[in-house]
This record gives C-alpha cells, structure tokens and sequence, in this order.
DNA sequence: TTAACATTTGAACACTTGTTCATGTATTAA
DNA sequence: TTAATACATGAACAAGTGTTCAAATGTTAA
C-alpha cells in the first residue's frame, strides 16, 4: 500500500501517467515530451510498470507504453479535491 | 499532487492514520501503538499536518491528535481494490 | 548480415528521507 | 515556583531514491 502510493510520489512519474492519460506514447516520445532523458523514462517506466499501472505493447522497433490501470484518474481528481480544501 | 502522494509513501505514516482512523490519540499513546519513538511519531505527525491530514487539540499537557479528513479511507479502499487486481 | 535505431540495464553519484539522540518549549501537578 | 511530564525541534547519520553515463540487448532497415 504505502509502496504504491510511494511510486505515485514524484513529479516525473505523474507527468508520465498524464502524458499516456491522452494518449499511447514510445519511450523517446514520453522522454521528449515530459523533459527527460530516454534513460530516466526508461527507469521510471520500470517503476510504473512494477505497480502495473503502465504495460507496453511492441510496435516493430518500438515500445508503446499504455496506461494499464485508468482508475488512477479518479484517483487524482479524489485527491486534486482534497487538496482544494487546503487553501 | 505528488507531494501529498509521496506523504502516504510510508508504511509508518499509515500506521499512525490507521491507527487516528480508529480513534483519537495522544502522541505517546501513538507511539506505542505503532512502535515508533515519540520523536519520530511527532516527526510525522508534522508531515502529515503539513498535508492537512491530521490536526490535534491541547488537552491538558497532552496534544490529542485527530484525522482530519476522512476521504483518505476511501482513498485506502480504492487502492486496495486496485492492488487486489494484481494477482 | 551488418549497421543503425530504440530501449533497457547496471553502476556511480548526488540528493532526499526517516530515524535517533540531545535539547528546547509548553503545560500542569506538587 | 519548581519539578515533572508531554511533546517538538534540530542536527547528524544511515538508508533509500532518481538521474546520468556507458554499455548491453533486441529489432528492423539496408
């Protein structure tokens, strides 16, 4: 549980889930578009993949990372209004 | 948003919600409930505030701390449901 | 088959995090 | 007022985390 929410702990890793929440993406696709290299997307795709919250597909050279598990949508706008609360 | 995500990231910082989630408790009561040392649990216990998912009110010499806002059960529950899928 | 491309992997490193320990502050009982 | 109790705080340290860099792997185009 706690090891769950950890990997929901980074800002890098949010901007990941957001990006495939729009659409599917290949690694040097996400990398570019949340600013990171190829290598730490990679690492963090692992992490994200380890709480199955992404999966891949293989698309001839590529990997095509999806959003496995949409329930973490809710989740952010559960937590999106908690956090409204504290202003 | 990853920030209050990174708070819930510790087994210890559940422990301590579970157990204010139950009932109300004093610091050192906390403490022993969960086997932590006074000093760490008051450490956490300022993280937690400073997600405004705890808050206390003075009772005498003892702070008798309280959660806050009880949406993170169902926050709990959903994820548990999400866990369970892994298997 | 070979070269190029896309991604993964592991080691190294800086940075962050959680705990302990010693000390400080607030509150009440004596 | 003083001593004791309850808790908070800050520094220090070990352990954990995320990134980079170099090298390895797997896949396809030439």
């Amino acid at each position: 549980m706690a090891q769950f929410f950890g990997v929901l702990g980074d800002a890098n890793r949010w901007r990941i889930l957001s990006a495939l929440a729009v659409q599917d993406l290949r690694v040097s696709e996400l990398a570019d578009l949340v600013g990171m290299s190829d290598s730490a997307v990679s690492h963090q795709l692992r992490v994200l993949k380890g709480q199955h919250l992404v999966r891949y597909r293989r698309e001839g050279r590529y990997r095509v990372y999806t959003l496995k598990d949409h329930h973490i949508l809710t989740l952010y706008r559960e937590v999106s209004e908690h956090l409204d609360e504290d202003l």
